[in-house]
RNA sequence: GCAGAGGUAGCGAAGCGGUCAAACGCGUAAGGCUUAGGACCUUAUGGCUUAGGCCUUCGAGGGUUCGAAUCCCUCCCUCUGCACCA
C-alpha cells in the first residue's frame, strides 16, 4: 500500500508553483483573461475552514479557467476599516484577559501581543502576512503582486477619495440625520463586536402620542399608535425617578429620568429640566389626544422607566401586560376605569387577547411572548374596528401610517428611538439610540440606479440561479446608506473631512483597483489624483503628468475589467453585493458591469455554523497541517449551491483512500499489457461521458455534483473495469490521466504528484482540460456493463432464494433478432405508449414481444446490442468464476427465458 | 406578513415524466482479512417470497397521464433573510 504523504509532497509542488510564478498574471492581449475574486478580509485574526470554503471555491474556478487556457488573475487583499482593529487594540492595551489569551492560544508571542498594543496596524500587517501564508499553504493559486489594505493604504484612500466624489457630483449623495446605537460613556457608536451583551440589537423607532394633563404632557411611546382608540389608562412606573422637562417650544413633557438624560441624543433640546413627583399624578386623569377621552394614570410594576419615555398608553385588548395589569386594577375602581374596548379584529379569532395569555402564561416571559405573537398576529391580519373612529375597516397596516397623520394634525406626535433590546458596552455602559446629525448617505434608493440594477441582475450569470431571485428582492427594498461614520480606521469623505468611509461603503470598486495596484503603488503618492482616476477608469483623455503611466494602467484595466466572477459567502447578498453591483452601474459604463456572481453557504461543524462568536473553528492553518491542503479542499465540494456544509474528517480520509487506490493500479503498471477486450470501450466511453458530465458542473460551479463524476464515480468505473478483466495499460493511463485533470482544479497537488508519478513532465498547468467531442462515448457498452451488474445480482438473489451454492451458472443472451425486437420497440416506444401503437412498427408478434409489452410503462430508454451482450459475459467468464466460485457458461438462447438486458440464468 | 429554499429509506443526500424499491455516503448486520480490535475488502439493509416474483412507499389530500417522487391544485410543516452589522 503506498501512502500518501501530503505535507512533504504539497510543499515540494508549492515551491516549484512560485519559482514558476505560475499564479502572477500579466496583461496578454492574445489571450483571453478572467478575473475573480473574493472579498477583502479583515485582518483581525486567523480564517477558519468555513473561510476556506469560499476561497476554495473561487480557486477551483481560476485553476479550471486557466486549465483552459485563460489568462486568470485571482487577487487578494485586506480591509483595515472600521472599528474592529482598533477595539482590539483597546482591549488589548486594557489587558482584556480573553482577547489575550485568544491570542496567546493560536500561538501568537508575547512580543507580538506587545506590539498590537501600539498600533491597530500592527494586529491587520501580522494578520495579512499570516493569512497569505495560510491561503498560499491551501492551494491558493492568488498573485499576490496585487495586494493592498484598504484603509492602510494612501494609494487606495485616493481611490474611494475618487469614487466618492464622482459620486456625489452623480448626485448619489445626501445628507439626513441617522439613528445609531452609542455608548454614552466614551461617546462612540456601539457597533457589535463592542458589546458586553445585545449583539444584533437596532435602533427601533417608537411613536410618541401626546396624553395631556394639566397643560403637561404625557408622551405616551409605543409601537403601535393605532391602538390608541382603545387606551384606558396611562401606566407611570413606581420605581424611578420622574422629570419634568420643557421643550424649546414650550411643550413640559413628564419623562422619567433615564429618558430625560436621553433625549439630547434624540435631537431634543430641553430648556429647563426639574423633579417631578410622579406619584402626584396617580389617580389623576389624562386626555387622549385622538377620542379626546379622559382617563386615568395609575401606576404598575411592569412598566420599565430605562425603556423610551416611562411613560406607557395601557391598551388591555391589544397588549398582554395590559391586560394583566386590568385585570388588577379593575375591581378597585370600577367607575373611574371604563371597560376595555378592542380596536382590532382579526379575522376568525374571538378573545384574542385572552387566548394568547392562556397559551404563553402570566408569568414576564410567557407575557413577552404572547405580545409578540399578539403583534404579529393584529400586524399582518388585523382589520381595525367601527370603535377606530375614521379607521373602521382599514388594514392594521395602513392604520398605522394613517394613526400618525392623524396625531400630526393634532399637534400629539413625536418620533423617538430606542434600542431593541438592552445594549451594554463592554466598559460597561447601557448603550442608547444616538440620532447622528448631518449623516452622508449614498443614494442606494435613486429610482434610474435602481431599475439599471435591476436589469444589470437579470442579465448576470448566478450560481446557483436561485439567489437571483433574492437577489432582486435586496435591490428592489434597498434604501439609503449611511457611508460614513466618524471613529476606527478609513478614509475621510474628501468634502467633510470629520467623516470616516464606512467599511461597507469603501469596498465596492475595489476589484477594479486590483487592475492597476501593482503600478499605482509604485507611483509618487502627490501626483495621484481624480484627474488620473479619470483617465484609467472612465476613460477620459490622457493628458496627465504621468501620461505613460496612465496609459499603462488604463490598459491594464481595459484589458482585465470587467469582474467575470466574484465569489461570496451568501450573508453578503443583502449588503455588499448589493451597493457593489450598484457603485459599478452608477459610475462605470456598462461593459465594464460585474458579470458573474458565485453564492455559497456556510460550514457548519456537527450542524452549527462555524463562527469565532460559537468557538467551534477549525483555523485553515490547523486544518492544513492535519488534514493537507488537498484534504481540506474537500470542503468545496459539500454542495452545488448555498446549502451550508458540514466539516467532515472522514471524507477526507475517503479521499486520501481512494487516491491510494489511483496509486496502486499506477504502482502496479508491469500488470497490464496491451492486450484488448470489449471491457476497455466501456472504460474509453465512461472516460468521454465522465468528462461532459464534469466540465458541465464545474462550469456552473456544481462542485459537488462536478467532484462526485469526476472523482467518485470515476474511481469506482476503473474499479469495476478493473475486476470485469480490463488489463489493457494504455486505456488505463488515459484515464487516470484524465481524471487526474479533471480533479485539479480540486485537488492540485496530489494530482500533481501522481501525474509526476505517471511519467508525465508537464505540469497539469500546461496540459489544458481535458475537453472531448464526445464521439467515443458508446452508450450501448455502457449499458451493457450494467446488464453485467445486474446479472451479477440476480444471480446473487438467486443463490440466496434457492438456498443453493451452484457448481455451475449457465448465462443464456437472448438471439439477434430478440435484440432487434427490443431496439425496435425501445424506438417505438419514445413515441407512444400505446401497445397496439407500438405492434406496429414491428415486423412480428413472438414470446419475446409479448413478454417485452406486459407493462408498457416499464420499457426502458436505452438500446442494446447483442454482440455486446454477448461477448461482454463471453469475456467475463472468468471474472464471474471467480465470483461464484463456479464454473459458468455463456451461451445464446433461441427460445427460453432470456431477454435482451436480461440474461436467463440456470444454476446447478 | 413579505421574499427565498425545502419536506425522499435509521440518518445525510441524489433523482425532477418512463429499466425507480430509489444513486452515493454514514450507520447497522454477516462473511473475509487479522492473535484480537481498528483499518480494509465483499455482501446485505421497506415487507413478503424455494427461480429472478409480488405488495406498500418519496409531508397530506385531490387531479392530469398509458405511466408521477418528478407536472397542476389545495392543505400542513421546517429552515433562511427582511438591512445599515462587519
Amino acid at each position: 500500500m503506498s501512502k500518501y504523504e501530503p505535507k512533504e509532497i504539497e510543499s515540494k509542488w508549492r515551491e516549484r508553483y512560485e519559482e514558476k510564478k505560475l499564479f502572477q498574471a500579466d496583461r496578454d492581449t492574445g489571450r483571453k483573461k478572467f478575473f475573480l475574486t473574493v472579498p477583502v478580509i479583515y485582518p483581525n485574526g486567523f480564517l477558519h475552514v468555513g473561510h476556506l470554503y469560499t476561497w476554495t471555491r473561487a480557486d477551483i474556478y481560476a485553476r479550471y479557467m486557466r486549465m483552459r487556457g485563460y489568462n486568470v488573475l485571482f487577487p487578494q487583499s485586506w480591509h483595515f476599516t472600521g472599528g474592529p482593529l482598533v477595539g482590539m487594540q483597546l482591549k488589548i492595551k486594557n489587558g482584556d484577559q480573553k482577547v489575550i489569551k485568544d491570542l496567546q492560544d493560536s500561538g501568537i508571542s508575547e512580543k507580538e501581543i506587545d506590539d498590537f498594543k501600539r498600533s491597530p496596524l500592527n494586529i491587520g500587517t501580522f494578520f495579512t502576512k499570516n493569512l497569505k501564508k495560510d491561503l498560499s499553504a491551501a492551494g491558493m493559486s492568488i498573485d499576490w503582486r496585487r495586494t493592498f489594505s484598504i484603509s492602510n493604504s494612501p494609494y487606495f484612500s485616493k481611490f474611494v477619495s475618487w469614487q466618492f466624489n464622482r459620486l456625489r457630483d452623480a448626485g448619489l449623495i445626501t445628507q439626513n440625520t441617522h439613528p445609531v446605537i452609542w455608548c454614552p460613556r466614551e461617546d462612540t457608536p456601539l457597533g457589535d463586536h463592542d458589546r458586553a451583551s445585545g449583539e444584533g440589537e437596532s435602533p427601533e423607532e417608537f411613536s410618541v402620542i401626546k396624553f395631556k394633563h394639566e397643560g403637561m404632557v404625557l408622551p405616551a411611546a409605543t409601537l403601535r399608535p393605532e391602538t390608541v382608540f382603545g387606551a384606558t389608562n396611562i401606566w407611570v412606573s413606581r420605581k424611578g425617578g420622574y422629570k419634568k422637562v420643557e421643550l424649546e417650544d414650550g411643550e413640559k413633557w413628564i419623562v422619567s429620568e433615564s429618558f430625560s438624560n436621553k433625549m439630547k441624543y434624540q435631537l431634543i433640546k430641553l430648556k429647563k429640566v426639574e423633579d417631578f413627583d410622579v406619584g402626584s399624578l396617580i389617580g389623576k386623569r389624562a386626555e387622549n389626544p385622538v377620542t379626546g377621552e379622559s382617563i386615568p394614570i395609575l401606576a404598575e410594576d411592569f412598566v420599565d422607566p430605562s425603556i423610551t419615555t416611562g411613560v406607557v398608553m395601557s391598551v388591555p385588548m391589544h397588549a398582554p401586560f395590559d391586560y394583566i395589569g386590568w385585570e388588577k386594577v379593575k375591581e378597585e375602581d370600577e367607575k373611574m376605569y371604563k371597560k376595555p374596548k378592542k380596536v382590532i379584529e382579526v379575522n376568525g379569532e374571538g378573545e384574542i387577547i385572552q387566548e394568547v395569555i392562556r397559551v404563553y402564561g402570566k408569568n414576564t416571559s410567557g407575557l413577552r411572548e404572547a405580545t409578540k405573537a399578539l403583534y404579529k398576529k393584529e400586524f399582518n391580519s388585523g382589520v381595525m374596528n367601527s370603535s377606530a373612529d375614521g379607521l373602521d375597516g382599514m388594514s392594521v397596516k395602513e392604520a398605522k401610517l394613517k394613526i400618525v397623520d392623524m396625531l400630526k394634525e393634532k399637534a400629539a406626535y413625536a418620533v423617538i428611538y430606542e434600542t431593541s433590546g438592552e445594549v451594554i458596552c463592554r466598559c460597561g455602559a447601557r448603550g442608547v439610540v444616538n440620532l447622528l446629525e448631518n449623516q452622508w448617505f449614498i443614494r442606494y434608493s435613486d429610482k434610474e440606479l435602481k431599475e439599471k440594477a435591476i436589469k444589470a441582475v437579470e442579465n448576470m450569470e448566478i450560481f446557483p440561479e436561485e439567489a437571483r431571485a433574492q437577489l432582486l428582492n435586496f435591490v428592489y427594498n434597498v434604501e439609503d446608506k449611511a457611508a460614513a461614520r466618524q471613529g476606527g480606521l478609513g478614509t475621510p469623505l474628501p468634502w467633510d473631512k470629520d467623516w470616516l468611509i464606512e467599511p461597507l461603503s469603501d469596498s465596492t470598486l475595489y476589484m477594479a483597483y486590483y487592475t492597476i495596484a501593482h503600478i499605482l503603488e509604485r507611483l509618487n503618492i502627490s501626483e495621484v489624483d481624480d484627474e488620473l482616476f479619470d483617465q484609467v477608469f472612465l476613460g477620459k483623455e490622457i493628458k496627465h503628468k504621468l501620461a505613460t503611466e496612465v496609459k499603462l494602467m488604463r490598459d491594464e484595466f481595459e484589458y482585465w475589467y470587467p469582474l467575470d466572477l466574484r465569489v461570496t459567502a451568501k450573508e453578503l447578498l443583502t449588503n455588499h453585493i448589493v451597493f457593489f453591483i450598484m457603485n459599478h452601474i452608477a459610475l462605470l459604463p456598462k461593459d465594464k458591469w460585474p458579470k458573474r456572481l458565485g453564492i455559497n453557504g456556510w460550514v457548519t461543524m456537527d450542524s452549527i455554523k462555524m463562527s469565532k462568536s460559537k468557538g467551534n473553528t477549525l483555523t485553515i492553518r490547523k486544518a492544513v497541517e492535519e488534514y493537507g491542503a488537498d484534504g481540506s479542499r474537500l470542503i468545496a465540494s459539500g454542495s452545488n449551491g448555498m446549502d451550508d456544509v458540514d466539516w467532515s474528517s472522514d471524507n477526507i480520509k475517503a479521499l486520501y483512500q481512494r487516491m491510494e487506490l489511483l496509486m496502486d493500479v499506477l504502482e502496479a503498471k508491469e500488470g497490464f499489457g496491451q492486450e484488448s477486450r470489449l471491457i476497455d470501450r466501456y472504460l474509453a466511453s465512461m472516460k468521454e461521458s465522465i468528462i461532459e458530465r464534469t466540465t458541465a458542473e464545474i462550469e456552473k460551479m456544481n462542485y459537488r455534483n462536478s467532484l462526485f463524476n469526476s472523482f467518485f464515480q470515476a474511481t469506482d468505473i476503473l474499479k469495476s473495469y478493473l475486476e470485469f478483466g480490463g488489463r489493457n495499460w494504455s486505456e488505463i493511463e488515459g484515464f487516470i490521466s484524465v481524471v487526474l485533470k479533471l480533479n485539479h482544479p480540486f485537488f492540485p497537488y496530489i494530482t500533481e504528484e501522481l501525474n509526476r508519478r505517471m511519467g508525465n513532465v508537464t505540469l497539469l498547468e500546461e496540459g489544458g482540460w481535458p475537453d472531448t467531442p464526445g464521439t467515443g462515448i458508446d452508450i450501448l457498452i455502457e449499458n451493457e456493463v450494467q446488464v453485467l451488474k445486474n446479472t451479477v445480482s440476480d444471480i446473487r438473489n438467486l443463490m440466496k432464494l434457492l438456498k443453493i451454492t451452484p457448481k455451475e451458472v449457465r448465462i443464456g443472451i437472448s438471439d439477434e433478432a430478440a435484440f432487434s425486437v427490443y431496439n425496435a420497440i425501445v424506438e417505438a416506444s419514445k413515441n407512444t405508449r400505446d401497445i397496439k401503437e407500438i405492434r406496429k412498427a414491428l415486423p412480428a408478434e413472438s414470446e419475446t414481444v409479448k413478454k417485452l409489452l406486459k407493462s408498457p410503462d416499464k420499457i426502458p430508454q436505452s438500446n442494446l446490442a447483442f454482440k455486446y451482450e454477448f461477448d461482454l459475459f463471453t469475456q467475463s467468464k472468468e471474472y464471474l468464476e471467480n465470483t461464484f466460485k463456479a464454473k459458468v457458461t455463456v451461451e445464446v438462447e433461441h427460445e427460453g427465458k432470456a431477454l435482451p438486458g436480461k440474461p436467463s440464468i440456470r444454476l446447478s
